[in-house]
RNA sequence: GGUCUUGUAGCCGAGUGGCUAGGCAAAGCUCUGCAAAAGCUUCUACACCGGUUCGAAUCCGGUCGAGACCUCCA
């Protein structure tokens, strides 16, 4: 595809993507609810908008990334039960609610730093846009979408369901939905069952609450979404993104505030990225099996058999398609560490590549193919499994040029050129991966050269058994030796 | 129960109505003092049963299996 086409989770099919204000784009993405940490589940949807989001700017899009935090607390769920999750974690941890917060959007920015996300360009609070939820509310109530019953208000569902259709995103009925909630009978205040809160009315004891014209409360959950995006990009915008989890009923909620508010759909193109599994379960905070990011760094978890590097783990990302479920286990990191390795030595090498090519041989052809597929592949739905498979083409490739068993004069000096750009546009603009070690520091390689030179030494006097234990105690110690075809030695972290 | 997704070689995982993705693992060869790394070669799969078609893993129907959402979650 010469285009990008992105498949559009409201209408089930691919599209080709316009955006509204080229070269301009909006893209929006559910951030997370900052009362405990990150887990791993979480990097994936946003490692995947990551992705997504620079291969638009890649693409010559200038985007504004929204992304929320929410740290208000809000009630886990919306028949007015349940506790308030800011607040029983500060009881919890004995903090302010707002300590809470500051903890977990700290710890998740240096998670996003680890990962090499892309920090985005306006990443706005739900606490910092009380006044603006109120004010759609107010809007709501006098378009007659929302009603207040004791100092709550309520979006009014079948009232909206009257003008405009409730349920597209999830392909959901209001019967049937209101069928499905029968059994819980009415224990609320709401009208029916399948309203949702827009605004809930606080006790004393809650202690996260702000004045509003229905008294001392809080904004309901799906509020914050709708107001910041309508806010920062408008009331129609390109992209809005998420995890599957929140297509329903979080996302189908945001469209009905938007679209009784603002009498428009608020998004060209919904984008859901898939859950990841470990060993083969759901890995979620309520199913309490979730591994903290930082222990698969760290190798700290009684399920790991090792510590694996943050790109490790966007690569193992990148082989799947974002919409898929992921399984991941030990063997999948082991896999993708090793690939992740392949393809970044191969980039490594294509510096010292030599190329003396001056007619067009079918190295070139080869060569010039699978880079320009790599965009076709990325304009696929962001197809990154595809593009990687391109570039282990590639890499094939430069090996073989590196070996001599394809031999210089077979390529031309361009084609090294255009190695090297895809590698650096795909592989680290794109994907987002960095170098597994930055092996630049110059005391180290001055160390081993001298290893280096004993151990050519040794194996001179056909002392091997100087030369292998040098060989083999490096190994052992995560650094392995080369022996090149030219006779030189070179060296790389495993 | 409702809505939806999915079932691909030892494992992971893309995919198009006809042109054997890719990675990891395994085997053989080249290279090597021996290795490692790298290269080459081999392993040709699409849950099952029907149907449409000149042709289907790809479309349709059914069967069986797996999963997600329908309650807080990315």
């Amino acid at each position: 595809m010469s285009e990008l086409h992105i498949y559009n989770s409201l209408t089930r099919q691919k599209e080709k993507f316009e955006p509204l204000h080229a070269p301009n784009v909006g893209l929006y993405v559910c951030g997370p609810t900052v009362y405990n940490d990150v887990h791993l589940g979480n990097v994936r949807t946003f490692s995947s908008f990551d992705m997504i989001y620079r291969y638009l700017v890649f693409c010559g899009y200038k985007v504004r990334y929204v992304r929320n935090i929410t740290d208000a607390g809000h009630l886990t769920n919306d028949r007015g039960e349940g506790v308030n999750r800011m607040e029983s974690q500060a009881k919890l941890e004995r903090l302010e609610p707002m300590e809470i917060v500051q903890k977990y959007t700290v710890g998740f920015h240096e998670i996003c730093t680890l990962f090499n996300m892309k920090s985005p360009t306006i990443e706005p609070t739900a606490t910092g846009h009380i006044i603006e939820q109120i004010e759609m509310i107010e809007t709501l109530m006098e378009k007659g979408f929302a009603y207040e019953k004791n100092g709550s208000v309520y979006f009014d569902v079948n009232a909206f369901n009257e003008t405009y259709t409730y349920g597209e995103l999830s392909g959901r009925n209001i019967d049937e939905l209101i069928a499905g909630y029968r059994d819980l009978d009415g224990q609320d205040e709401k009208k029916n069952s399948i309203d949702f809160a827009l605004w809930k009315a606080a006790t004393p004891a809650h202690i996260m609450q702000w004045r509003s014209p229905w008294g001392m409360g809080f904004p309901g959950w799906h509020l914050e979404c709708s107001v910041m995006s309508t806010k920062y990009l408008g009331k129609e915008f390109d992209i809005h993104g998420g995890g599957m989890d929140l297509k329903f009923p979080h996302h189908e909620c945001e469209i009905a505030q938007n679209v009784g508010a603002c009498g428009t759909a608020p998004v060209r193109y919904w984008m859901h990225t898939n859950m990841l599994n470990f060993n083969g379960q759901k890995m979620s905070k309520s199913l309490g099996n979730s591994i903290l990011p930082i222990e698969f760094i760290t190798g700290n978890h009684p399920l790991l058999d090792k510590a694996y590097s943050p790109m490790v783990l966007r690569f193992l990302f990148l082989q799947s398609h974002y919409s898929s479920e992921l399984d991941i286990n030990i063997k999948g990191l082991q896999d993708a560490e090793k690939g992740l390795k392949r393809l970044m030595e191969a980039r490594s090498i294509i510096k010292n590549l030599n190329a003396l090519g001056s007619e067009l041989s079918a190295t070139d052809t080869q060569i010039a193919e699978a880079c320009a597929e790599c965009k076709t592949n990325m304009n696929d739905d962001f197809n990154t499994a595809k593009t990687i498979a391109c570039l282990f083409e590639l890499s094939s490739i430069i090996n073989s040029l590196k070996d001599g068993n394809i031999k210089a004069e077979q390529v031309q000096p361009a084609s090294v050129a255009l190695l090297e750009k895809t590698f650096d546009d795909y592989l680290i603009d794109v994907f987002g991966l960095k170098p597994l070690e930055d092996n630049n520091n110059s005391k180290l390689d001055v160390a081993m050269q001298v290893l280096i030179d004993i151990r050519k030494e040794a194996k001179l006097k056909k002392d091997f058994a100087t030369s292998d234990k040098i060989r083999h105690e490096l190994l052992e110690k995560g650094i392995q030796l080369k022996d090149e075809k030219d006779g030189s030695v070179s060296y790389s972290f495993n």
